[in-house]
DNA sequence: TCACGCAGTGTTACCGGTAACATTGGTGCT
DNA sequence: AGCACCAATGTTACCGGTAACACTGCGTGA
């Protein structure tokens, strides 16, 4: 294992001496105008096949690559989207960042992120400000709790701008004037299904460990878990309040436990349900033989555990895809809209077993 | 759930109408020369305290921010760093992602990234296009394969480049002439830990789990594994192969129990140990009761296993600080450099029993 | 007292592209 | 033949900053 230090930068290498070829460099070697280079590299037209083949054997020559910043400059288009994220540290997020990032190189764009630390409200509007500066074309928030749009407000973000995770009723609220779009996966959906296979197999005490209060997806997974119940005529037991690590879902076992009666509980994400599986087990109740345990999300570790967790799947990365696309067209790169609401997905598993069978 | 789609762009904003100010503007307002504004934004010396805060007042009511694409052309910097990352879907590499981009920020630099999907040799190669093409100042490569590095052969990248998670003696046998840093944890270290661990404990036949043949943390924990068994006089049995996934975790756990005779086994992650786990319970074998394992990586997810996972913790974060570092370092940003090797850190938890107490 | 130096500011060129308009030569139509 | 028009290319200005140098006026030391 090599570690000696190097002293000091740029030792060894020769490069950076000589400047990179630019426009004009090739203009004036194949022996035309600089604008016909340009014109050459934008695939413009009007140019003869035998001027283009000249050009392009001078660029690869010269090995000419056009500058981005100049393009940017001079032509008022950065090709940069701003991606502005909340708590990337979990799988969701993470995910999501990555489809944008995909989506985003596809359309030939570039993705800038900024991830918000914490939850102070400045945070926020610094990363923001932050992106701004960096005058991305497009904006794409990833926004999960219900505070984090109000920052927005009479900001001048840019036109294409689009927000992830919030409701459209929401962003339109907070956005003032603009035109903003929300993208999001159908909690509400994805919620009742969690809920309704619970009922469906004869449980009526049904637990559910929600995700922080603030934050839309915990808000709609725990409206559906409440309805499911209520259509279902079965009583609704208060809501245990996690905060979507898999250690708050091992805390939350004790209240399970305290419950009286709960046969099944339908856990806001998926660390939450391992979380608590793991819990429930310390406390020598079995799932999914005493209690069973539907997730959310589907986690790639989610068939793995013990036991393998029922759970709803959500498409992240297209919601991230859907969302380049939402920017897409609002920056008139792209006539069709898509419709960027993403069904959400329930995977059986072996965590919940019918009531009778225990 | 809102959900009409609007049939045109930019239908109700009235914003991009008015071209945002330029430091000239600010300059006439406030009466001074551009150059002085400039000034007064870089926060140069020789400014009249009152000629600034005039400028300041203008820069306020007019709203100006500087344009941070012109300022890189006429710079010269971007004060950009890019990315360029192979298989960001897991854990590590997102972290140390994480790292970087946080790390970039706080030395007021930007940070574009670009994941590499395949494996494919081109689309190493296309990466590093993509993001010279929007000429990054500096260039952090993660390049977990051996086979990464080569693709910069001869490759003009930019003088502070840093690779992470290869060795140096690979790095500077990629590079050619070029001085390039590489940052890392110190996987061996970390692999002899796992294994003497279960050594300690009792254990002399230790599988292993390995990681993809290609890649080089892999082979150095895979070779930790080897050595520490050679040292301790226990034979060594054939490395299982693996690939990361718990998947492959679950499928390798038909092999162990067809290896006579193991009482543990070191997993290279911890996703593979937890399908390890999966498949060995699925075969009638418990753990740790008859068999132990160890993990690497410390997903935030492996205490709560069932049983939780005793592994080997990286820190990610960490490492992405240190790349930036060592990239404002080369950029001659920073006078001081840190070393660059990472310490991992052995956790325990309760996968691991001492043989005697089968 | 005069030259020198420096703080404070202005002027001009330049970074590497794109946009808009000008120019040239050939073609088709009347 | 004359003219309009278009393909193919060139010219010039401009994007919004920074860099380098020029200028001014005042304090200071010889």
């Amino acid at each position: 294992m090599e570690s000696d230090l190097p002293t000091e930068p740029n030792s060894g290498s020769a490069k950076g001496n000589i400047p990179a070829p630019s426009l004009r460099d090739v203009a004036r070697v194949a022996g035309v105008s600089h604008q016909t280079v340009s014109r050459v590299v934008n695939g413009h037209p009007s140019i003869r096949e035998e001027t283009r083949k000249r050009v392009l054997d001078v660029i690869h020559d010269l090995n000419y690559r056009p500058n981005a910043v100049a393009r940017a400059l001079a032509s008022g288009h950065s090709r940069r989207i701003g991606v502005l994220i909340e708590s990337s540290s979990h799988y969701g997020p993470m995910s999501m960042l990555r489809g944008v990032e995909v989506a985003a190189r596809n359309a030939n764009y570039t993705s800038t992120t900024y991830t918000v630390r914490g939850t102070k409200d400045g945070e926020f509007k610094g990363g923001l400000d932050f992106l701004l500066d960096q005058d991305v074309d497009a904006l794409c928030i990833l926004a999960p709790r219900q505070r984090s749009l109000e920052s927005i407000r009479n900001y001048e973000i840019p036109k294409a701008t689009v927000v992830i995770g919030s409701s459209q009723t929401d962003v339109e609220h907070a956005s003032g004037s603009s035109q903003i779009i929300a993208v999001q996966v159908d909690q509400y959906t994805g919620g009742s299904w969690a809920t309704r296979h619970l009922l469906d197999h004869g449980h009526r005490a049904v637990a559910h460990i929600s995700g922080p209060a603030d934050w839309v997806d915990a808000r709609q997974r725990e409206a559906a878990w409440r309805d499911a119940l209520i259509n279902a005529g079965a009583e609704v037991p208060e809501a245990i309040r996690g905060d979507w690590t898999a250690d708050s879902g091992y805390a939350a076992a004790r209240q399970v436990a305290d419950m009286d009666g709960i046969t099944a509980v339908f856990a806001a994400n998926d660390q939450m349900a391992l979380g608590l599986i793991h819990g429930l087990h310390d406390l020598g109740i079995s799932v999914p033989e005493d209690i069973s345990v539907v997730g959310f999300d589907d986690i790639p570790e989610s068939r793995h555990f013990l036991p393998p967790l029922t759970t709803v799947r959500q498409d992240f990365r297209r919601l991230g895809q859907l969302s380049v696309s939402a920017m897409l067209w609002l920056l008139g790169e792209q006539t069709a809209l898509e419709p960027w609401i993403v069904e959400p997905e329930l995977v059986l598993r072996s965590s919940v077993l019918p009531l009778a069978a225990r």
